[in-house]
DNA sequence: AGCGCCACCCGTAGAAATACGGGGGTGTGC
DNA sequence: GCACACCCCCGTATTTCTACGGGTGGCGCT
């Protein structure tokens, strides 16, 4: 019984790549190719693969809510991670949204195939690398919906005044909310917050 | 005669789909692979080949520096920058480098080969998505020394009064600074201006 | 119900950033 | 020599952000 693989990933290069790597096992089997999330959830559906290995930045529907909407619709299928510029938020939430494990596209290939293999077997598998940076930097995944577009307009640089009026609430409430995001993210004041929302990818660049 | 290509590249397995795809092309000779851009430098002097496949974000030393290097010491090996995240101001950089070319590595196959023909044949060539995007949002190169490091400085958050410090300058000096700086990216603050360098990444992420 | 918790809302004062003005220094070209 | 452009430096008002206080309504829990 050979695994089954779903290959979602928008650059062309790296499905071949992979589907190439892919080729060499004998125990693999690659079953499809998806360039974005929209297709990969559909492919995933009308294919039923053992393994969906899974970038993270894609058009249309990304990497984790393409695997929210596999797990849901094909629980079979398992979904692992393969990112090329990792955050910590990032990862916690494909993990939320029920990957079974992540690895960066610098792995070396023999560390790719043995986590595919793990997964396929029922297990989880975080590299050591992310696995480094999710201890060393916590996921900050606890921003309420309205802290979020407070955060968003202020990496637009928006003032104070601006949100209000987008928001239709008092200036006085957009400062708590921009307090209260500094206090959660960690950061100084709404600069440092800038950085560290687009550093962490906390909203959407 | 091959056209002979070297591969630098972080990504083990985007080395691999390339050199999938270009031992493909009967024409196409990939003499090398390089994963960091120290690496790819030291591999250019000592395999001289024609076309350099150059990735940008790279760990050691980035494309652009590599870029820079092997156009200096090995002058007749041209470059292709293939990235996967394209700001105007990388490619404007690239190009000042020295490259002949960029791509994104979303490009289709045929598009991809096409493009390294085309530039061992001695042309340029700068892909209709990316020559879209410099039209559209032109580079700010125009940067100054002391303006990067204030931008650097603001993308963490530091006040101007700590970036005086740092610097040894008045805080007043650091307010001009910040003002030449918000004028020349277009920013109408400084939280701003520190969306737009990490968006367009002026500054290290 | 009564309790704490949290998201969300608001007003007032001090701290910081921004807009405005101007002065040395250097390198280029007429 | 002199105008010119550019980078770097500085002082004074105005706007904006941040720190402090407090109030309402929903939601889970005992």
């Amino acid at each position: 019984m050979k695994i089954r693989i779903l290959i979602a990933d928008d650059h062309a290069v790296v499905r071949m790549g992979l589907a190439a790597l892919f080729s060499t096992k004998k125990d693999f089997e690659v079953v499809g190719q998806s360039r974005n999330g929209e297709v990969a959830v559909r492919d995933a559906e009308r294919l039923s693969p053992d393994v969906v290995v899974m970038d993270l930045m894609m058009p249309k529907i990304d990497g984790i809510e393409a695997t929210r909407l596999i797990r849901e619709k094909c629980p079979s299928a398992k979904v692992l991670v393969l990112t090329s510029y990792a955050t910590s938020d990032g990862i916690a939430k494909a993990l939320a949204a029920g990957a079974s494990g992540a690895i960066m596209k610098s792995a070396e290939n023999t560390e790719l195939v043995a986590a595919i293999r793990k997964i396929a077997a029922g297990q989880t598998c975080i590299s050591g690398e992310i696995q480094g940076m999710m201890d060393s930097d916590p996921p900050v995944t606890n921003l309420t919906g309205r802290q979020s577009e407070v955060l968003q307009s202020l990496t637009l640089g928006l003032t104070n005044k601006d949100i209000a009026v987008q928001l239709g609430i008092s200036i006085r409430s957009v400062e708590e909310h921009v307090n209260n995001i500094l206090e959660k993210i960690g950061a100084a004041n709404r600069a440092e917050a800038v950085g560290i929302a687009l550093r962490k990818r906390l909203v959407k660049i």
